[in-house]
DNA sequence: AACCTGAATGTTACAGGTAACATTCCAATC
DNA sequence: GATTGGAATGTTACCTGTAACATTCAGGTT
């Protein structure tokens, strides 16, 4: 018992015996079994963290941002990543529910109703963070993904383009809400939708393919507005290619302001997303939910703007 | 007790009670708490993964790879992430011991003393995946990475090239190796070293930063060799913009064969690391050690190979 | 010496799934 | 009807840290 009181708080035991503990600690390299807490409390100290990828910057960024919060109060977090797939998604959260996790970070909006089910049975605090679902499950912590497509794609429009090409991989929510935002800028200013999407995972040499088919298909273009940033890129190479420059002939918009975006030239233009932030935010509603703390909004719209490029 | 037996094993239950308790768990959304059978058994069916990073397509496939193996065997994975640090290394081994995990797949090879008494004194299976460390811990699977910049560095010097620049980040392990195949291969041929090197982390911008130090200090360059394919890309855009054509002008070869690669023009030439099967293997030795099978040999050696590119 | 106080430490019961063992049940056989 | 064998289900104890409560202890006061 004494050791138990020493290991949630050293000053709560006498000089002498801390001493003591520390030593026998340190000799057996003694590391707390984490399985009684989680059973007798229904508590655990730890938060789940459910991702799409393992290999995007702005899900890294994101879990930074969630980390730098949980660390310094004293929360693990357990991280479980979906590929984009609400079944694994499913699968994942019922993992982390096992280890009894005291919350939920999920970066996805559509879940399968088992997994609404599973979530309401738990009764945990959730933050859907990335989105502003109109439904949340609970929590939520985002930036307007339509508007922030629909305003980049005006930029392209009031610089004079007229054709302009929307370039998209890997479907999920966030990406559908983008070809909303640019539907409804195109449909506005009068001009063709010129789509092109595929529901391959996305990436450079995708971003190059699906440039080429879009100028296949649609001839003529001087606008183009990418879901992300390495298709931007990937696209941008392909017209360099075609000896098109950018961005007198041709502009072009990414999404997400990673840093590949600064490394080619011209620097690319990139609707800018505060993924740190999110991942802040989302952690600090939660650990203050947990905590019993009063939350003054449970939604929380933090905004986007552009990188200084000279692609746009 | 029946439904404990249900739960691992649907078969050893009668027809009827099967039906009964798979109907009760769907309307409860029963989910099995974990801490139980890793209070009694000291065993959790899980193991722990730590990676340096969460935004390498490298891990990534490590991930994948062990995945697809641990997911077919019923082991769930418990992942965590260290930014390349082994103090925080040594705290997430700690967090993830605390969870019991059964066993651990590591992907640095330099440990603090504190993490190897903690893995000593857990006595779990361990598998340090990605190099081949000349004393492992336990088990390894990797490939002979100084072995792989020395072969690409002699491909470069066979290709005619005297200038030979070697460009490296992130100063991890690994890329140390790297620098010493690098400069075995440059010896031999009675070259000059020439290395730039920082440890910042690794990304495109770096590359191109890390290039144009590389041109300033040393003059003429007919040869370029980096320790990853970002720090490639970022060179070989550097050079474009410099007017130096690759490869007739210079050479560039880069490391992991990753995607971004393929998409420049020329084709990034680029040493190929197994990383899926790094991890397929790793996830077998460890399973199988776990279930008490023979394992042949403790160290796995996967090989590299060449992408096809044109760039070297 | 008796008493009091607050700090330090100890005791007990509990969380939920499972290993090991015990019991129940039913159909088949004599 | 009694017996038997194997399938199905039940009972008990245990794993380890901690909440709640109990006890011990040292030093000070009357």
């Amino acid at each position: 018992m004494t050791v138990s009181r020493y290991m949630r708080n050293p000053g709560s035991v006498a000089q002498a015996t801390r001493q003591k503990i520390a030593e026998a600690i340190d000799t057996l390299g003694y590391i707390q079994n984490r399985a009684p807490s989680m059973l007798s409390r229904a508590s655990s100290k730890a938060i789940g963290i459910v991702i799409p990828s393992l290999s995007n910057q702005v899900f890294a960024s994101l879990v930074q941002g969630i980390e730098s919060i949980t660390g310094e109060r004293g929360y693990d977090t357990l991280l479980a990543h979906t590929g984009y797939d609400a079944a694994t998604e499913e699968e994942k959260i019922a993992t982390l529910l096992s280890y009894q996790v005291d919350g939920l970070i999920l970066t996805e909006t559509h879940h399968t109703p088992r997994t609404l089910q599973m979530l309401a049975q738990a009764g945990i605090p959730v933050v859907e963070a990335m989105e502003l679902p109109p439904a949340p499950i609970d929590m939520a912590v985002g930036l307007d993904h339509r508007q922030a497509a629909y305003t980049a794609v005006n930029r392209l429009i009031s610089a004079g383009c007229e054709h302009i090409a929307y370039l998209a991989a890997r479907l999920d929510t966030r990406t559908l809400l983008r070809r909303d935002g640019y539907h409804a800028a195109i449909n506005e200013a009068g001009l063709t939708a010129m789509v092109i999407e595929t529901s391959a995972s996305s990436s450079f040499s995708v971003g190059r393919d699906l440039m080429n088919e879009s100028l296949a298909k649609y001839g003529t273009t001087d606008g183009i507005f990418c879901t992300n940033d390495d298709l931007a890129v990937g696209a941008m190479l392909c017209c360099l290619d075609y000896g098109l420059q950018v961005p007198q002939d041709i502009r072009i918009i990414g999404y997400n302001g990673l840093d590949i975006g600064q490394t080619v030239t011209p620097a690319l233009t990139s609707v800018r997303t505060p993924r740190f932030d999110i991942g802040q935010h989302s952690a600090r509603l939660l650990l203050d939910t947990l905590a019993g703390l009063p939350i003054k909004q449970k939604t929380i719209d933090v905004g986007f703007d552009f990188t200084a490029g000279d692609s746009a």
